[in-house]
DNA sequence: GTTAATATTGAACAATGTTCACATGAGTAG
DNA sequence: CTACTCATGTGAACATTGTTCAATATTAAC
């Protein structure tokens, strides 16, 4: 079974075709919502027939979860390039780039987090891990910051914290409710964060001894 | 204009059949979903037509957010009934309250949070209001805890509390992720507020002197 | 070039939201 | 009680949108 083969024309042109296809979705659900989406809209702005996007995708259902599975590959990418040099300010700087994330993005990220299968079909599992293991991001810090506490207390305590920074954006971001002014959505999670590393023991970025 | 005259037969045959519609829908919202919630089959279990669905709620959005503003209304009613006694106690049972509720009544929830209108049709007002109101119910708990703060202050930590805790609540019990157990569940939400209200300069309710 | 394998097409189908001309039945006047 | 009026209910027809699949076109293999 010699697969290094180089890419075969159908090959090339199924693959341009498939990223196109994500391209166009995405576009839609990015500035009219998921609700939005229509099979139709796609495989017209593709220029391919409806049957080609089910031959790539398997049902319609498929492109989105393909969208969703790239949103949160993309935001895991921001996440990680967060500086991981002082624990704190990694903490404030997860909280900071998830906001300007979903800020930017905020209908992928509510396709993300609000699609539901038909029936009862199960979220792929592997979306759901990203979503997991992005949201685990703020183990490691709070590990230095907490090197006496349990590691697998400190797991829960990532998502904890990684969930309640997620409620209070992604409500603040909704503009059905009265949405919060985006500076003062920055300062109220930065105030909260502080607070919580203070109840938590951890003083301030600012009053830390440098090491 | 009287307009104080006893319900005629056909208001009574009216009112009767509204209220049924609504239990069906909001039945198979909570049991199935909000995406398995057909006009057809709601039709056919309140025994009348799909035209009459239409003449009571104008659109399909209309039952459901009908469904969504009876589902506010009910937690709010219950989140009243969190005893007022000690302000600290109050903001514990406000949350034990929300998870209690948002276990109890998932899908109901969701459909409240996760329904996007068609178009760019905007989100009835008096719920995104009644929302925030319930949001604000820690206002009160949080003004006796902090008496010197800033009143706008309260009201935007209030939100940004209630927001933290509706993420880790909405994340926690979200089935589709590996779900956290339910007790260990309502443990992270207490050892979350402990540490946010320690961080507050608040003391936890046993170490705070009686009265 | 011929053939086999594969991909593409788009018309037809299925599921579901929406409308509307007509039928029904409750109210009302005589 | 009857006849008339009109709000209400009806459901077949329509519109939109997801899905399928037999026919067609394209690529690969020899």
């Amino acid at each position: 079974m010699n697969n290094v083969q180089e890419e075969s024309l159908r090959d090339r042109k199924k693959n341009r075709r498939r990223l196109q296809i994500l391209e166009i979705a995405r576009g839609i659900i990015a500035t009219k919502g998921l609700r939005s989406l229509k099979v139709r809209d796609v495989s017209e702005a593709a220029g391919c027939s409806v049957g080609s996007v089910y031959n790539e995708f398997g049902d319609f259902d498929g492109v989105i979860l393909t969208v969703n599975r790239e949103t949160v590959q993309a935001l895991t990418a921001r996440l990680r390039g967060v500086p991981a040099d002082d624990p704190v300010r990694q903490l404030y700087g997860l909280a900071a780039t998830y906001l300007d994330f979903f800020a930017e993005h905020a209908n992928l990220l509510r396709s993300l987090f609000e699609h539901r299968m038909e029936d009862d079909r199960p979220y792929p599992d592997d979306i759901l891990q990203m979503v997991m293991d992005a949201f685990a991001l703020m183990h490691a810090p709070l590990v230095r910051l907490l090197p006496d506490a349990d590691d697998v207390k400190i797991a829960l305590l990532s998502r904890t914290l990684f969930s309640a920074v997620h409620g209070i954006i992604s409500l603040g971001l909704e503009e059905r409710m009265v949405a919060v002014p985006p500076q003062m959505l920055r300062q109220q999670v930065e105030q909260f964060i502080d607070a919580h590393l203070a109840g938590l023991g951890i003083l301030p970025v600012g009053a830390r001894p440098s090491r």
